[in-house]
RNA sequence: CGGAGUGUAGCGCAGCUUGGUAGCGUAUCUGGUUUGGGACCAGGUGGUCGAAGGUUCAAAUCCUUUCACUCCGACCA
């Protein structure tokens, strides 16, 4: 294609709002367009990629036997009382009334369709196991949409669903999808990693989230130094220890003024923060429970979660009325349930509140405290293994996919049941498998970039090659070498533009740069003189002239 | 929803405290000079200052209401 021909509006400067670097470029790039929150219109350019990784994901789908199928963005509000979530979704899904008054929502996800059409027609193991994709549109009216298309309202998806007579065969599909996300990941080029996962509200046990690796990315992802253990901060399970210190020191109350917070407390007493004792109060449907947390830990709200149920943080009010003070509660005065996490109850003289203004316990223990013991924090770097082999690393990720398990959750609520060998009616287990498909765009942007814009993977690239005429509306001798090796490339099949505008040298440079197109051939009066055209990667910054004759041959010789 | 902030030309911003002709850079258009790294000169186009109401002779500026957007927390591909 011809640049005249499209619209690219790329810009110097990036709109304010567009706070991490994905962002900024692609808007830079003229890839997407701001429509409203959380809303985008992919242009010309954007677009090219978004249909490559489509493509990419699409033939490594069939390639594993899945079989695509294409479902509705609104849907009824019938199927979705049907499995129950009409009333477990929040404001997240999206409801609206139609002409007639029925309900309808917008689709954030087609668990509910899909199983509704299982339901319908698959009627005998004999069909079974069943693996149905779609790459379609979601809505989700996400509470905060930010950085671009990697949180927007309106996206699109790859989401995948499998029928199964038994877990068994569940697994089976659940371990080719698995191999089938690593094959759509290599050949999109990121570096990526699949993590053990959380798999919240939707249930299930076996789930794994494939994230990847970026400083801007949402979640914290932990990883052994010496195994291949590698879990989300969510998901990593510590087991109780056994106790290696002993009682020595003598309790002792010490004044701590307005020393309300650990790190405070650890600074002004000259320790240090694992050998402080936190205590967090917390509500839940069956009142008000401590928790107790080694001073440098966080509290895992899941686990806790998992643990005790719906809860939520206990005001300054609540905490008044239990006769605890805040900034110096303890473990000794509590009237209520003390959960205390694993590291925190094997410490030995530590210190924690004194339950008293302005004073903390110096060398408490937990004998004649009654306690239960559970997993509560998030884990830290230096942390133990789970999978005892090594300590843990923690970076940052970006969630491009998620697969898990299902069960009979929707299978049962919908009674997707087939007749099994006995002849009765078996409800079919579920797999369900998601790939963020534009939030895939932007992760391979926050991984391959520099300072003069995006460095796409050929794979997934706009155009594979760019032609930068210099002089091309003055010097009809580079224009015909310009719109002969432009002739050449289409007919070889290269994905090839031509930067026919009338601009300086500099600004068509700046813009293939910034777009990232993999490989650049720059015609000029210069090189035309020595028969030659110049060749420059973008991934490379040698320039290399090659003989005219032989840059077709060169192209196809550089293209993967 | 809670907390913080911003709305002035396509984009980036100034002007607002102390009310009085709508401004800068960039982009865009015309003409000319340039031409291998976002050029230069000259001349143009483009804004109901987020919206509504109020105060005032006079409002981008002061007051009230409202909407949108962004940032920090819970959601998730």
């Amino acid at each position: 294609m011809k640049t005249t021909n499209l619209l690219i509006p790329t810009q110097k400067e990036a709109p304010n709002d567009a706070q991490i670097i994905s962002h900024q470029l692609m808007i830079r790039a003229g890839l997407i367009s701001k429509l409203a929150s959380g809303l985008y219109s992919y242009l010309p350019m954007g677009l090219r990629v978004l249909k490559k990784v489509e493509a990419i994901i699409r033939e490594e789908m069939n390639k594993s036997g899945a079989q695509e199928v294409l479902m509705p963005v609104a849907q009824p509000a019938e199927l979705w009382q049907e499995s129950g979530r009409w009333e477990q979704y929040g404001p997240e899904l999206l409801r609206f009334n139609d002409r007639h008054n029925r309900k309808f929502c917008l689709g954030p996800t087609h668990e509910e369709v899909i199983t509704h059409l299982a339901a319908q027609y698959i009627r005998s193991y004999k069909q079974l196991p069943m693996n149905f994709y779609q790459i379609q549109t979601k809505f989700r009216d996400e509470i905060r949409p930010r950085f671009g298309v990697m949180r927007s309202r309106e996206f699109i998806m790859k989401d995948a669903y499998s029928f199964h007579l038994d877990q068994n065969s569940l697994q089976q599909t659940f371990d080719v999808m698995h191999q089938t996300y690593c094959n759509i990941f290599n050949r999109l080029g990121l570096d990526y990693r699949p993590v053990l996962a959380d798999s919240g509200s939707i249930g299930g046990d076996n789930s794994v989230e494939f994230h990847v690796l970026a400083d801007s990315g949402e979640d914290a992802i932990c990883f052994s130094d010496r195994s291949d253990y590698a879990a989300n901060i969510e998901k990593v399970a510590f087991s109780k220890q056994s106790k290696t210190c002993k009682a020595k020191a003598s309790e002792e109350k010490v004044l701590t003024k307005k020393k309300t917070s650990i790190e405070d407390v650890a600074q002004f007493l000259n320790i240090n923060q694992e050998q402080c004792v936190k205590t967090l109060i917390i509500k839940t449907s069956d009142g008000f429970t401590a928790l107790a947390l080694r001073g440098d830990h966080e509290l895992n709200e899941i686990k806790v979660q998992n643990l005790v149920g719906e809860f939520e943080f206990a005001s300054d009010d609540e905490i008044k009325s239990l006769n605890l003070k805040k900034g110096f509660i303890g473990v000794k005065a509590l009237s209520v349930n003390l959960i205390v996490d694993y590291s925190a109850s094997v410490l030995c003289d530590f210190v924690c509140g004194a339950d008293e203004w302005d004073y903390h316990l110096t060398g408490a223990n937990w004998q004649g405290i009654e306690f239960n013991e559970a997993d509560l924090r998030n884990a830290v770097e230096g942390d133990v293994s789970p999978d005892g082999k090594g300590r843990l690393l923690i970076k940052r990720g970006i969630e491009v996919g998620h697969i898990f398990q299902l069960g009979t959750k929707y299978s049962q609520a919908m009674k997707a049941n087939v007749i099994g060998e006995s002849g009765k009616a078996v409800t079919t287990t579920m797999g369900c498998y998601g790939i963020g498909v534009t939030r895939v765009i932007a992760a391979s942007i926050e991984q391959n970039h520099d300072d003069r814009g995006i460095i796409f993977p050929e794979s997934i690239a706009p155009f594979q090659v760019v032609i930068v005429p210099i002089n091309y509306n003055k010097s009809t001798r580079v224009k015909d070498l310009a719109d002969q090796l432009y002739r050449q490339c289409l007919d070889a099949g290269i994905e090839v533009l031509l930067d026919d505008r009338k601009e300086r040298a500099g600004i068509m440079f700046a813009d293939s740069e910034l777009l990232g197109i993999p490989h650049r051939m720059v015609l000029s009066d210069t090189h035309a003189d020595n028969g030659n055209v110049e060749y420059k990667a973008r991934n490379n910054p040698d320039k290399v002239e090659v003989k005219f004759d032989e840059v077709l041959s060169f192209i196809q010789s550089k293209l993967g």
